[in-house]
DNA sequence: CGACTTTTTGAGTCTAGTCAAAACATGTGG
DNA sequence: CCACATGTTTTGACTAGACTCAAAAAGTCG
């Protein structure tokens, strides 16, 4: 089977895309913030401040004072605590429109991950105290940050349960799964999911190795299940991807 | 080396201790109440309704509807999900004071998780609606309740972290000592761990299996580190049993 | 004292990790 | 446009940690 070129095309990240413009329409699509009247999110966008950082470039370490609450405004951000060993654990990989950094910065709190920009990104910040500002003039703000936060816990929690339960197998297949329905491009084949997305990056996500990784996803190759190359993944056949996952073992 | 007899004691659960003096006294502890006046404390008390459960209970399950908060007044609680192979992955153990449930209850959600009284227990529960007022009526506590959750994220993903990167034996002294510090009672030899708490819970908490717990564990004995027996375990160097979560291999 | 459950121990097997090397892509500069 | 330098991915052989199955030992409770 002829394997495809790469059909990875990076986004160009231009300093002008954080205009005031593009901030305010990142801003009012936050999932805490989209049912504000335009007035309210304009004081909001005051508040934030824009850095842009170029790929692999640390935007916090784990340890670091948590002094604000950071959006991705373009570009992807990754999550990563890393082990006494040096070893890194990927926890998650956030998109436009993504935030991140802790919350709980009233008690002094620091940050428990590392955040890595994965490709040139403009990220937004905002400070602890502007924060609470606009969560005390907006309570319902802070009802959905929370709502936010708890299905993250969800998440967190589902992936406590894989690692816990499943075999790497199984594993990759449900890491792949959650990349494409929340980074994936539909395209003619299938969903394409197109970061640098190393098999590092997915080693890192499941707890595994990329020698390890990298045979699976021959053998998910094989059996027509996804299409992959360099930095980029196709998965072809979603429903039989999400069956192993469940089931485990291609046979 | 004799071992000694097991120096487990249950406590009662007398239903009595559900009065109103005690759950009044729970409630006005927990971290998102405590700052409130003593009114308002008995007014959110009204809002709850007690039950009482027997060892081995569940108070709901993975998928069922989210509609009330929960709140350990008397006992232990374990939070566990299933796999579809029927395996138990054990997430989390709660004691008096402790709250669970799903607080992102308003986008009509499910419970996550399952969760099981590990000991007879008396809790309270509170519904979606009423907690939503109490939020409403007091800005502050959904601040703190937003910290809380933040903090059981943090959590959550710090255990994600070590079953991704560490060896059974470091999870296991790691989960021991988690649970020191949260359930764990000083005794004169060192701390004891008590809840009927058996290597089969060890297994669900650290991605294991009872034989593979309980051969760690006799190492662990081995070595001085821990004193053990049907149900219990008393640890006697936290301090080696730290180095060896983060280092790895008794040695 | 039994009946039952939990824990421990043992032997065999297999999954996934390690180390090492080859194959492949991608970008660069001649 | 090609050849090379670099980083990524794949493949192979070997090893070890942890799981499975089976059975014995030790606690617990009526």
């Amino acid at each position: 089977m002829p394997r495809p070129k790469s059909p990875v095309r990076l986004e160009w990240v231009d300093p002008a895309i954080c205009s005031t413009d593009y901030r305010l329409k990142i801003i009012g699509r936050l999932p805490f913030f989209k049912h504000l009247p335009p007035g309210a999110i304009a004081k909001i966008n005051s508040l934030f401040h824009d850095v842009d950082v170029s790929a692999g470039e640390r935007i916090y370490f784990e340890g670091d004072e948590a002094e604000y609450l950071y959006l991705v405004a373009m570009g992807k951000v990754k999550l990563v605590r890393n082990t006494a060993s040096g070893r890194e654990v990927l926890l998650d990989i956030l998109r436009g429109g993504d935030y991140f950094g802790s919350f709980s910065t009233l008690s002094g709190r620091v940050h428990t991950e590392t955040a890595i920009a994965q490709t040139d990104s403009c990220i937004l910040r905002i400070s602890a105290g502007d924060f609470d500002r606009i969560l005390a003039d907006h309570t319902d703000v802070t009802r959905k940050v929370l709502e936010a936060v708890s299905q993250r816990l969800a998440e967190s929690q589902e992936i406590v349960k894989q690692l816990s339960a499943y075999t790497v197998e199984q594993r990759i297949a449900s890491a792949l799964m959650r990349l494409a329905s929340k980074l994936g491009e539909a395209r003619g084949e299938g969903v394409l999911i197109q970061l640098p997305f190393s098999r590092q990056d997915l080693a890192a996500m499941t707890g595994s190795t990329t020698e390890t990784v990298s045979r699976a996803m021959s053998r998910f190759a094989e059996e027509g299940l996804i299409r992959s190359g360099r930095k980029w993944v196709t998965i072809l056949n979603l429903n039989r991807l999400k069956e192993l996952a469940k089931r485990g073992a291609v046979n």
